[in-house]
DNA sequence: TGTACATCAGTGAACGCGCGTTCACTGATGTAC
DNA sequence: TGTACATCAGTGAACGCGCGTTCACTGATGTAC
């Protein structure tokens, strides 16, 4: 059951807390969300029924820790995908495909990071800190590519657009209905180009912003 | 416990399948969508546990005729938004206003027309039927709006596009961080029709944003 | 250094619960003759 | 028109299941003296 012989695991894990959550995310991937359950993933990590209680209060606050552990993932691939780019406005590109790749990637845990923040109605990091966190990446982002930062409010608008659009477009690109397209396109990848141009915001004039 | 005193209910219901679709949506929107069970359901009719199976094959059957009767009545929400134009222009921009109200107004329902459309990787109606079903609606108003109806892939991928943002800001649109901005924008309404204009839908014919 | 003892991190049995589904049934309805 | 009978649409008891959580416990570890 456990993932090591039961005789070479000491009594003591020595860090069940990550151990849990990664068996809830393996479990989230290979069986849906479903399957995630505190008895699954103790099962999962090969830990009796009980012991998760001595790291999450209950069942929500494990799935609240997977859940954040995907946002810090989601914000470590961003801003991977910000580094490698040539210039601002490519890395505005880069920034949206690889949150639609990110999303699609890991699907069930991306459903799970929205699900958690619903319930609190609040999105885990932006506002708060306006700077860092996946949402002020993408603002920090799109303000270097050209958006004027003295015009706050057509900032926010901005980055609320591209954000909006990013997760819609990461639901909606798993849909059968867009095969079609993604092919007229190309493949996937153009496909995601073509739709951020839709949106228009690395149309505007070319303002180079070196930092 | 049921709608009615039990002795005025006869003993055949007259229309139980549609009083379960009912009664479906209503848990859905007073309890949330974990209350959306068989026996719930049932329970929430005035009926036996046992008596939708006379209706549903299972549980998943019910489901799935509760997200389509949701498909239909966005359907018609588009429909009346789209009429109530005065000019294509405008009704581009009514119709995603109405999008985004319908998912708001009918949060639970609205998530649950998208989970059951994900079990099958299939939106109910685009696609197959080109004209009729809600993306088919979203089509014609944008051609009508200037969309080139020559340049099919083009078409298709500014529906994609606004379909999408539509989704998007649907699921955002709740979540507290874009209380302020709100604000900003005088209020929900301008709000929406400020992020719709962010898509440059309704900003001049669509140019050819290839660069 | 050795030892008593507090604390930490596990175990395993047990609980009550509501679920989806099956089964055999019964009451109501429609229809052929 | 009455009636036998098939069919339809409900009931209610029962099933096995896995869940979240509680409880009292035990083994392992750290620390004060």
């Amino acid at each position: 059951m456990g993932r090591a012989p039961a005789e070479e695991r000491p009594y003591h894990h020595g860090d069940l807390r990550h151990a849990l959550i990664a068996a809830g995310r393996r479990l989230l991937e290979t069986q849906g969300p479903i399957a995630v359950t505190l008895r699954g993933v103790a099962r999962e990590a090969g830990v009796s029924p009980t012991a998760p209680y001595h790291h999450f209060q209950d069942k929500q606050q494990l799935l609240e820790a997977i859940a954040q552990e995907g946002w810090t993932k989601l914000e470590a691939a961003l801003e991977a995908a910000r580094a490698g780019a040539g210039s601002p406005r490519e890395a505005v590109n880069n920034l949206g495909v690889a949150y639609v790749t990110f999303a699609r990637d890991n699907a069930p845990l991306y459903r799970l990071m929205y699900d958690a923040a619903r319930d609190r109605a609040d999105l885990p990091d932006p506002g708060q800190r306006r700077t860092s966190g996946a949402y002020g990446k993408v603002r920090e982002t799109l303000v270097a590519a050209g958006a004027d930062p003295g015009d706050s409010k057509q900032v926010e608008l901005i980055t609320a657009a591209a954000w909006c659009f990013a997760h819609g477009l990461a639901e909606m690109a798993g849909f059968r209905q867009f095969e079609h397209l993604k092919a007229l396109c190309g493949g996937e990848t153009p496909f995601l180009g073509a739709m951020f141009r839709q949106l228009g915001l690395m149309d505007g004039p070319p303002v180079d912003r070196e930092r």
